[in-house]
DNA sequence: CTCATATTTCCATCTTCATGGAAATGAATT
DNA sequence: AATTCATTTCCATGAAGATGGAAATATGAG
């Protein structure tokens, strides 16, 4: 489940994106049920060709997964993959704080993880 | 510290090229104190005038922040956007269940993924 | 087998991003 | 004001991303 760098920039230019960052969160909010593309298409007001292109560019970066159900291919949001990903920005990102419990309260000062070049 | 999506995707997409990746993690390590730009391009190996487009890009994204010390230009991380960043993943992002949970618990122990060129 | 449905792939086009050498700018020193 | 140093801006070029209509593929129904 760990992310290295290259995973990460994936994951990040994926989300990187008007369209494809309102379609993962509809897939989040979705749950485990999924999406077929017609209804995200519909949701979202894009065009099939072009939401095809999104879709596989999430699935690509491994942040969404499909199955046939039918003549249905139903989307869904990988949360492990945005474990990982949010894992890693905090890893890498935050200087060794808990950046997200520390968002509302601020950060210390003190920035004891330095790594040797 | 809200951030909107618009700001995320920018921040997103600053984020997901390897150059400004390594950037941003080189100036997260290095704490307040920054760095000059010279000194970056030299960790980095990039040459002036692409280094200064990757810094620009940074900036206009709200990750890094400037200031000016005799003739250099220090860089140094912006932790709050860093932040809010994890904050609207999480939020937006993660269904609001584990993802917060499990990415703070993966921090603590697990750090086997480790820049190592 | 034919038809209708669901989605993708193909293709052309347009825009944006990344790169790096050369020239320009800003700042300290003499 | 001339010089040196640090960094940016300019510019041309090539690579990658985004868009959407039309054709192709896959599945199920009659």
């Amino acid at each position: 489940m760990e992310m290295n760098s290259p995973a990460a920039i994936e994951a990040l230019g994926a989300l990187a994106q008007e369209h494809r960052l309102a379609l993962f969160r509809l897939l989040v909010q979705t749950g485990q049920d999924g999406l077929p593309a017609g209804a995200i298409a519909e949701a979202l007001e894009i065009p099939n060709s072009s939401l095809s292109f999104h879709l596989a560019h999430l699935t690509r970066a491994g942040l969404i997964q499909q199955r046939r159900e039918g003549r249905s291919l139903i989307y869904n949001a990988d949360y492990e993959a945005m474990n990982a990903l949010v894992a890693f920005l905090m890893e890498n990102c935050c200087g060794g704080q808990d950046c997200a419990s520390s968002a509302a309260g601020g950060i210390s000062t003190d920035q004891s993880e330095r790594k040797t070049a």
